[in-house]
DNA sequence: GCCGTTTTCGGCCCGACTGTTTTCAGTCG
């Protein structure tokens, strides 16, 4: 079972809860939701901590939600679910899926529509919204009909998907741009995941300071290319755009804008650490500052930026790609922070595809080796590694890709420029572990890349020995894009990374993060792993035009989310340092 | 049902917005 598939179980029987024991116990099902949402953001997949008997480890894991999952992974039923979900028609957790419906919606509709089955719900509650049946409903009306029938049709036109950090990026510059044309526009951010770099975005969040958020909020509803409005109140508005995609702005006064930035930044998860931590000092917390619970006297602390709202909290100011609740807080109040790896601290971008014509039967570049050093050196890199894919195996015996790389080589030697440029190859880890191109020819290259571009589907098992196989050989110093995953198109392979890590960490291999947006491969959870394992990371676009080596920054942010540092990274090190590691290796 | 730098019992994050009523429950982030 993934760990999606387990956050789901739970998530279900939290609502399976609130339907069953209305206010008499709503703890538990609070306790179900926390372990819902712990497992989603778990690192490392669930069963893992089951296979070493540490499911209690998990924050909102305790001994009887343990006991139930363990009866799951050992014979794939149980029976406390299956009380827990009895007398809960099926048909109420495809009206969940709907926005807007929360349980108790959900089974008054299954209850008065008498839809009990799961099969075709979603289509039959529709029909009844046309047929005006929901409108008869007690405390719903025509105003909850409409909203049901409009969100039903956004399900069922694109499910909900998230964006590529690039597209958010794109599509919030163009909202800001917007709303900057109101004049009252005092400061404007975007928060949110995007703040924290993550690397897929849900929603869109904007926030404004301003004397007038009245007149900011009519303006911003006013968005052209919006579909709809989901909601205006006096502080917050929401606006749907295109695909689905949801933004939300929230303006306050300038006085309490860093407590909005910091609210409105999350995640969540931290917030609701962050306010489990102040009420535990007598305080509460909130978008607009910091007030006493039990004492009216004390009046709400505002704060302009976010720096003295951590301090108040006794925290020293946590970057926003770490607030996930995932130990930022506990080493923020022990002043032991990593200092994150910058953008400026990268010398290097270490695959790049030029458009030298290596008879490969992958894509080439689309750029010259002249424009793309010319480039780098404006990018301030010391230097750079041209890393094409192998030539194709049918056509080219071991003569004929020496040559290649030789011919290769020499074209880089005619590039006239202050940065050095090695001579480098992605090369295709095959099926059975072997490398794509013979030893003598790998001998020819300064180092190589390794990466999986076919068979994804292995067993971990063989996976592991395949790429293990693979960095074996001495001129490998790189496993790239290690799992293959192409977001929101492909899941990455499977890969026993404890093995893996320990490997490249004792053999000096390096595990790129690589930079491209489809794929910010490897992500920041394993990135936090490797780092935590001792490994060292390397950074590379995979450029194949000579505008994606400004990519690089998104690297960089899967990097910090990652915990990494600037020690971490190879290419974060001088050339002479580079050259140095790369003769001492092996 | 979970959890502990005042607790193994007694708490459990905070506020906005909507629709339906007329003071609030439900949902969301």
């Amino acid at each position: 079972m993934s760990n999606r598939e387990v956050a789901d179980l739970l998530a279900a029987a939290s609502a399976a809860y609130k339907i069953k024991d209305e206010q008499k116990n709503k703890f538990r099902s609070i306790a179900y939701d926390r372990a819902s949402a712990a497992i989603e953001h778990l690192g490392s997949e669930v069963k893992d901590f089951w296979d070493d008997g540490k499911l209690e480890d998990v924050p909102g894991i305790g001994p009887n939600i343990a006991k139930h999952l363990d009866e799951i992974f050992k014979t794939g039923k149980s029976k406390h679910f299956n009380k827990v979900f009895l007398g809960v028609p099926p048909s109420v957790f495809e009206f969940l899926k709907i926005t807007g419906v929360g349980p108790k919606k959900a089974i008054k509709l299954a209850k008065e529509l008498n839809i009990k089955s799961s099969k075709g719900a979603i289509k039959r509650l529709s029909k009844s919204a046309k047929s005006g049946k929901i409108a008869e409903i007690e405390r719903f009306g025509e105003g909850s009909q409409k909203v049901i029938a409009k969100s039903i049709k956004e399900h069922e036109a694109r499910p909900k998907e998230r964006m590529l950090i690039s597209q958010a990026e794109n599509i919030a510059r163009d909202v800001v741009g917007w709303v900057s044309e109101n004049k009252s526009v005092e400061k404007i951010e975007v928060l949110g995941s995007l703040r924290r770099r993550a690397s897929t975005v849900g929603d869109i969040d904007i926030a404004v300071a301003t004397k007038n958020p009245e007149s900011i909020l009519d303006h911003f509803i006013e968005y052209p290319n919006k579909t709809r409005t989901l909601g205006k109140g006096p502080h917050k508005a929401s606006i749907v755009l295109p695909n689905n995609i949801q933004v939300d702005l929230m303006a306050t006064e300038n006085d309490s804008f860093g407590s909005l930035l910091q609210h409105f930044t999350g995640s969540k998860h931290h917030n609701i650490a962050l306010r489990e931590i102040a009420q535990k000092k007598g305080l509460s917390l909130s978008e607009y500052g910091i007030k006493g619970i039990n004492n009216l006297k004390f009046k709400i602390k505002n704060f302009k930026d976010e720096e003295s709202f951590y301090k108040s909290l006794a925290l020293s100011w946590i970057p926003p790609e770490l607030r996930e609740d995932a130990g930022e807080i506990e080493a923020a109040k022990a002043n032991k922070l990593p200092d994150l790896l910058k953008l400026s601290d990268i010398k290097a971008d270490l695959q790049i595809h030029s458009d030298f014509d290596i008879e490969t039967s992958h894509d080439i570049g689309d750029s010259s080796m002249v424009e793309i050093a010319k480039k780098a050196e404006k990018l301030g890199y010391q230097y750079i590694g041209f890393t094409e894919h192998n030539p194709s195996q049918r056509g080219h015996n071991e003569r004929k890709v020496i040559e290649l790389i030789k011919k290769k080589r020499e074209a880089i030697n005619r590039v006239n420029t202050k940065i050095k440029i090695f001579n480098s190859m992605e090369v295709d880890i095959l099926p059975d572990g072997k490398l794509a191109i013979g030893d003598k020819a790998l001998g020819e290259l300064d180092f190589a890349l390794v990466s999986i571009h076919s068979s994804f589907a292995q067993s971990r098992q063989s996976m592991t020995a395949r790429v293990l196989s693979a960095l074996s050989h001495p001129k490998v110093k790189i496993f790239a894009h290690p799992t293959a995953r192409r977001i929101n198109k492909r899941e990455g392979v499977e890969l026993d990374w404890t093995k893996i890590f320990e490997f490249c960490r004792e053999n000096n291999r390096w595990i790129e993060i690589n930079a491209e947006p489809t794929r910010l491969d490897l992500p920041d959870y394993l990135v936090r792993e490797a780092v935590k394992a001792g490994v060292t990371l390397t950074l590379g676009t995979d450029s194949h035009h000579v505008r994606s080596l400004e990519n690089m920054r998104y690297g960089v942010d899967v990097a910090r989310r990652g915990w990494a540092e600037r020690k971490d990274i190879i290419n974060a090190r001088t050339l002479v340092e580079f050259e140095k590691v790369l003769k001492g290796g092996e």
